[in-house]
DNA sequence: AAAACTATCGGGAACTTTCCCGAAACTGAT
DNA sequence: ATCAGTTTCGGGAAAGTTCCCGATAGTTTT
């Protein structure tokens, strides 16, 4: 029968109850409960495992202290240990566990970079700007996109919050409109820094361009080309760059006495289709307008795809200037005037200014510099 | 004096040396090293630290297994135990950290996707269209980009395995001639997929469109469209994708009797530098040619500025034809002929099948399907 | 009422690394 | 030889989970 493992006797033993499927037993005499051990566990099949601090330690018989110490370049280790150390770890391919680091250290050494898009050229260039000093500073960077929907970017922070990012690099969608996924981050102690599409009312640094000056530079050029009746097809209320740009627009205009039209000025939400929907609309205006700004590029190069195919000619009907200068508007036809702003700058001003947040927190607002650059879409040759 | 706490007294106790800047002592009667505790350690600054399985068990004066099994769903718990645990951790905010869980089970729950570059159409949108399948399958991303340098993709490569990423989504550089660094990978039996830019001497899935076929439908249209002497600026032949569709430029000009000129293939880097010097060298050829079939649609693009700033007409001088439908190549005039491939399927694709690579390794090789869009750049209209 | 069982729960190991501190083996000085 | 100091190393705790297994209390069967 059944054996106790204590006293070698199978008299007193008696079944008591099955745990996970397993019989149990118990000895009376001893006063003990056990179960059989399982017969498996003989394959030995010990996962292939990566080499560890401790394979080290073990080959060299020595503590696992003193490899850590030799790896880290720390001073209380013997030059010859070290050396050997350090020649066993390369030939044995040694990594470290940056997971045990990191558990250990609280620290992953990832930043999150959450940002609304990345099909056009404005944010790839941002991220590779920012991946320039953040991988120079020893991170690694986890990308996200919020595809423009509120749920999504509230989705992603939260993944991005999970995976234990150290700190955040975040431009908001364009739906945003309640910013408590981003409190809460905050309340978290985690650094985040805004560029681009910026949130004012949280209480962390930004990096944007000039965009109220570079929208009054672009109107301004446009009334000077001898466009009167300009409209401005705007980004969303809820952005800071929107409203921006609206009121260097707006104050172009005034400048140089032209009145605002309210019917001209037109907020959507930056996607593909609504830009067509609205360029119609303002072209088949009983008085459209004989110039448009844009709020970006992608958007003028809509409004131009909208105005050729309707036969309105460009720029002598209508003048059209964006905003961001993507290398699509120095190719399409007739070249699209627009604004210049310094896209991979932006992302590496905003990665610094993450990395001096990990350090000591504090609120700044880099405000870069933009330029316009006049091109063919907005010159017009008959005034 | 200094007292020995073993038995306090101070008569026996001596100097013993300083270790880190401390002094330590010996007490000859018990036979006792010992320091003096340090006077500091009572601000007791505990880290604000994330609310851990601990708190929760020890609030709710259980133990952390059970807090484990109601958080995992598991089944050996009391059902009001669980709801008493779960409204816990939902009002702590509890999350679960996942660095002690992938320390654990080894494995981090992130796949590394490692591209050229992201600044065009193409790898954004495949890395979107693979990010859509795995963040579906509960991975998070992480994004590197080799910028066209076979150094970087190293480090990269070297990066994203130090991470412990558990999988690996690559496409080469046109650099990339030693695949050791991938060889390593395998070595480390983490799964990788090559999708587009592949590498077919690695025993590794792949997914690939059809682009012999593709490449052959196009230079056949070109044929067709009545040009007789058709250029193909070509990708380093360190590239499969380069290869292939040379194979079908070389088969289609055979199939119509046409004579291959080896003076009209030019492999070149992808730079956009390079494919401007090429487009110049070509069309300053004493005998240049009629078109130019271009290994994708930048390059054909490049080629396209080059022609009109030298007065070239298209398509009527010059036909062109690119690849992969960029949504430039509809915008710019001429529109632009190409073969369009399921970018975004093929991430997808690719995603799906590192998933199934991460259950149960195997070989296999996706070639999804090509479709010729003729537009205006090749049409000619004077035959 | 003893025997066998079920439903819950707790305790510890393990994952890998770093850090703290104690300890041994030396080196000089007295 | 004794004492003080230096150099080098080892042991253990800690980080947050999950998993394995043993251990109760209560319940049903014999």
């Amino acid at each position: 029968m059944i054996k106790c493992p204590k006293c070698l006797q199978i008299d007193f033993v008696q079944k008591a109850g099955i745990t996970r499927g397993k019989q149990r037993y118990f000895c009376k005499d001893c006063d003990y409960h056990f179960t059989l051990p399982t017969p498996s566990a003989t394959t030995e099949n010990k996962r292939h495992h990566q080499v560890t601090i401790m394979d080290i330690a073990h080959q060299l018989g020595i503590s696992k202290s003193t490899v850590s110490r030799a790896l880290r370049g720390h001073s209380d280790i013997h030059e010859g240990t070290r050396k050997m150390i350090l020649d066993l770890a390369q030939q044995l391919e040694y990594q470290p566990n940056p997971l045990a680091n990191a558990l250990l250290k609280s620290r992953t050494n990832i930043v999150g970079i959450l940002v609304p898009e990345f099909r056009h050229y404005f944010f790839p260039t941002m991220i590779m700007g920012a991946q320039e000093v953040l991988s120079k500073a020893g991170y690694n960077v986890m990308i996200c996109q919020s595809d423009e929907s509120y749920e999504t970017e509230m989705a992603n922070v939260k993944a991005l919050m999970s995976s234990r990012v150290d700190g955040l690099l975040v431009s908001v969608t364009a739906q945003t409109n309640n910013f408590d996924h981003f409190r809460a981050v905050l309340r978290k102690e985690v650094p985040m820094v805004f560029f681009n599409r910026v949130c004012p009312e949280l209480e962390t640094p930004q990096v944007i361009v000039d965009d109220y000056e570079g929208a009054f530079q672009a109107v301004e050029h446009l009334i000077k080309q001898g466009y009167r009746r300009i409209a401005h097809l705007a980004g969303p209320n809820s952005l800071l760059v929107s409203r921006l740009r609206l009121n260097g627009y707006r104050d172009a205009l005034q400048k140089h006495g032209l009145p605002l039209d309210p019917d001209l000025i037109i907020h959507y939400d930056l996607s593909e289709e609504k830009a067509r929907i609205y360029a119609n609309y303002l072209l088949s205006l009983p008085q459209p307008p004989d110039a448009i700004f844009a709020i970006n590029d992608p958007t003028a190069i809509e409004i131009m795809l909208v105005a050729k195919s309707r036969g309105v000619k460009i720029p002598q009907e209508l003048g059209i200037v964006g905003f961001s200068n993507d290398p699509v508007s120095a190719i399409i036809e007739p070249s699209l005037t627009t604004i210049e702003q310094p896209v991979w700058e932006m992302g590496r001003q905003a990665a610094k200014l993450l990395l001096e947040q990990m350090e000591h927190p504090h609120n700044v607002i880099h405000t870069l510099p933009t330029r316009l650059i006049i091109r063919n879409s907005s010159v017009n040759l008959s005034p």
